[in-house]
DNA sequence: CGATAGAATGATATAACATAACAGTCAACG
DNA sequence: CGTTGACTGTTATGTTATATCATTCTATCG
């Protein structure tokens, strides 16, 4: 993999989603507690999702913490919709729409440099609705995710040479 | 169409699916072996996909297998198309169609009786293609998965109560 | 037929991801 | 204060997937 050009994870970003996490937090009488700032932190510092695993080790270098602390703090994140679970990585990465959105998003998962990009959904989940309430499902949740070469790693190998 | 009378794991189901794969094996000269036959079968004889270790246990009544015996013979079956890995359930089912359609189908899940129901998906496919040609990004495999309640499910407790 | 090369499987170990169960800590509230 | 509920610590275990190397099978050729 070719990490170079790494997008996001700018101190920018970081400080958005941070200060929207404690924003949201005190609108909802949330706790936005150390390890669940900690660990938000880390997912918006990175420029790939990262997995429970990864954020403990991370975690770790200043405070020992297990596995299950980390799963406790994603959990918390997830319900508050601040980050996502990208499920063909086991990983989780945050959330790049300010008021989120109420369709699930479509994913796109760079094999090449592992970054994620998340697009709306709404038309076409819209579209597949219909089909769907043609043989009778009624979904709960869904999950669209996509995998391929994204527009900056096409850009600096245009072939595609696998 | 009418996606109600799906594999429900009869015998009819279960005898189609494995001719299909001998023809399919004998034409590509591939080597259709006992081990692959009968992880075949057993998902074939399943209502609801089944995971590697699922079926390493079932296989195990008549012959000692290890896990990884079992992820060889999906492997060779995903790669053939007979079966498709359901990511939400990490777990394998049977493909019910039979010349494979080329786009990735979407997969419904019940979280209730834990039936899969794959459905074509060219035009949610056609649509979402557009949108991401836009960002730039070449798509490479895809993962379309929904949770929720089927119908014969939602017949049978009409409410929904959670 | 017997050698042999490639494919498939066996066997063991370990990695990677996720949850269960219970004890201790801390903040809020009366 | 003391109680309560939410959060975190700790340990153990469950679940899914892969690595590695030895052995067996199968097709092919001399
Ligand atoms: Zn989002
Ligand atoms: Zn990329
Ligand atoms: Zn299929
Ligand atoms: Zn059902």
């Amino acid at each position: 993999m070719n990490f170079e050009r790494r997008n996001t994870g700018s101190k920018r970003a970081s400080a958005t989603l941070l200060s929207r996490a404690e924003r949201l937090c005190r609108d909802k009488n949330l706790r936005f507690t150390p390890m669940r700032r900690r660990v938000l932190a880390e997912l918006a510092a990175s420029p790939e999702p990262l997995t429970a695993y990864d954020l403990a080790d991370r975690v770790r270098e200043e405070k020992r913490v297990a596995p299950v602390t980390v799963y406790r703090a994603l959990e918390f994140l997830l319900d508050a919709k601040l980050i996502h679970r990208i499920v063909i990585r086991n990983a989780y990465t945050p959330c790049d729409h300010a008021p989120h959105h109420d369709a699930t998003p479509v994913f796109l998962v760079c094999t090449h440099c592992g970054t994620v990009e998340e697009i709306p959904s709404e038309t076409f989940q819209h579209d597949l609705s219909g089909t769907i309430a043609e043989v009778g499902f009624r979904p709960k949740s869904r999950v669209f995710e996509i995998e391929g070469e994204c527009a900056r790693c096409a850009k600096r190998q245009p072939a595609s040479a696998i």
